[in-house]
DNA sequence: GACATATTTCGATGATTAGCTAAATATCGA
DNA sequence: TCGATATTTAGCTAATCATCGAAATATGTC
């Protein structure tokens, strides 16, 4: 859960999740949408790839690469619910009154 | 929201976000649960400022930090919305103030 | 085999980050 | 005012990160 995070953290890569939402694109597909050279993309496949979010799958010379939805929802459905954020199961969790100040 | 999720990739910051989830709580009070200095602490708090997570209320030597559920909200839902995921918005929640902390 | 294409790996670089100790700032109580 | 306490700022280092161009790898085509 900690590299979905930090994979998280770049806009880039949030961005490639996005796109991949729609379809599966191959890299250099992917890599069109974006102007950053192919070895920066290669590099945030690569943190995508170790994050589980995406999964790669060559065939001939191109790679697709797929979203895997169901790992971005585990983690962000489950951080949230530590929050008692979406839908969630009533939990007894307190929570303290906006007051919205600041010195 | 790029903000947000800088904040959110460090676990020492996620944690932090969890602890204030049960009640406000001062830099201090935070700190002891954790094993680095109290400047590096000081540093992430900064952060979670930055991102507009937390908002800290000074009062007299000590400085009260409180989480801001409806900012990590809104980064949250709003994030997952675009992928279809924890579709359902957040029903009440509970708002129980805060066990006192005599000042 | 030679060549073009798609993608990654390599090696380097500059920026950002997390961590530290020491020092500064601010407030409180005597 | 002095000393203790809470927290931040300053200055530094080491590690990680995003980025690049060049080279390597793998595949398909002629």
């Amino acid at each position: 859960m900690n590299k979905v995070f930090k994979a998280l953290a770049d806009p880039t890569r949030r961005r490639v999740l996005e796109l991949l939402r729609q379809r599966p694109m191959t890299a250099g597909e992917l890599s069109e949408h974006f102007e950053v050279s192919k070895p920066t993309m290669s590099a945030h496949f690569a943190v995508l790839r170790e994050a589980d979010l995406v999964d790669a799958h060559k065939q001939g010379v191109t790679i697709t690469y797929r979203l895997k939805l169901s790992v971005l929802e585990e983690a962000l459905l489950g951080f949230s619910q530590a929050f008692g954020i979406g839908a969630a199961p009533s939990a007894d969790i307190p929570n303290i009154p906006p007051k919205e100040t600041r010195s």
